[in-house]
DNA sequence: TGTCGTTTGTCAGTAGCTGTCACTAGTCTG
DNA sequence: CAGACTAGTGACAGCTACTGACAAACGACA
């Protein structure tokens, strides 16, 4: 067995500790509750120190958002990717769907992907976690917005557009996750359903009689 | 004059705490920071223990919004005035413009304009204000998609327009705001100069071609 | 003036989080 | 392969936001 690229000993244990937080921290939380599940349970669970779990990750929250850090980012690379002759808010459209078909393969090996849906409705019925939530939204939103002035060749500073392309894009989003995990069919094809029917709202959402 | 309508000694004061509370903590705040501010230190200006701060606001941040929910509230009930005529966007859009033009009246008595004004900076440069604000601004945004809805007889569970346009023009007015305070110019002609000009840019940005 | 109810301070305690220090167990070097 | 180095860890102490319990202080009102 090749033992030269495989990560030592000491690094296969701290991964192993990190995982471990990871999924027992998810599972309590899901289960019990954010607010009604202390650090100490979830490092007790995983059997080691308080201090340890602060080692690992800089907050309680951290845990919650680990995964969907990793979403996100993927999102934002498949965002760079799109054709050039697709216009921006479709751009994200297209994104955002090929994100959710991608889902199973790109978070399986670290959490069940069953897990991390539940993790959506955890953070929507948890006040402390949605607004942390819906900062990080923004801050990813920054960076598309940047991204996309880049691809169409603007300034952000000056022009409005990007900003303002990214920002209604994400407050229809964020509507259709609210509606999503408020709803009882927390699924993919449930969220890639709504997402249709919203975006596909925006425009007479804008017309002048309803 | 006239003792009868006037609130007696114990209720004066009480309300002089709590605005010297709210007052010397906004300064406090915008001055030192939020977080290398302590409540102890706020309690201590004010000269009373930590429990009666505590006692007044449920927690460190209710010190931030509290001006922020009257404005916010005053913005609400300015939508709900709004004549039937006008289509859903242009309601938001014109009781936003309306509100800037109040805000002197609406809280001057309580704390200074710009002391206000020095609030939404403070919000934006500060993560952990910044996610509660995203909250409330999505709880508000609950409120107003129900008020539209039955403004315009639409059952809000099945017609995705009234959350999609209250969404998306929330999306708008956020990036408004995180441009405004992060520009130089914290005033109201520049907040109500930007509102028109990311408001006029919606329908560019969604447009094919930039 | 004295009683009654509200407001307040004091004290003790919990949870999240950080700094410090010493110990142990991988890892690297000669 | 032995000894030095270093990263990961546990134990402990401390800070800040926040809460509950109880008694003292104070305004309201007869």
């Amino acid at each position: 067995m090749d033992t030269a690229t495989r990560p030592g000993l000491r690094e296969r244990k701290k991964q192993r500790t990190r995982d471990a937080l990871l999924r027992r921290g998810l599972e309590l939380f899901t289960t019990r509750g954010y607010e009604r599940t202390t650090v100490d349970e979830i490092a007790e669970a995983v059997d080691v120190s308080q201090r340890t779990f602060f080692r690992y990750f800089a907050g309680k929250e951290d845990i919650v958002f680990f995964v969907q850090e990793m979403v996100e980012s993927q999102y934002v690379t498949e965002i760079a990717r799109r054709p050039a002759e697709e216009a921006p808010v479709e751009v994200m459209r297209q994104a955002v769907m090929s994100c959710w078909d991608r889902i199973g393969a790109s978070i399986e090996q670290l959490v069940p992907v069953e897990l991390h849906l539940r993790t959506y409705q955890l953070i929507w019925e948890t006040p402390a976690l949605l607004a942390i939530h819906l900062r990080r939204s923004i801050e990813w939103e920054e960076k598309i917005a940047r991204i996309l002035a880049a691809r169409e060749g603007v300034d952000p500073e000056t022009d409005p557009r990007p900003r303002v392309a990214v920002g209604l894009f994400g407050g229809v989003m964020r509507v259709t996750e609210r509606t999503w995990s408020a709803g009882g069919d927390l699924t993919v094809a449930a969220m890639r359903d709504l997402t249709t029917r919203h975006l596909d709202a925006i425009a007479p959402a804008l017309a002048r009689g309803w």
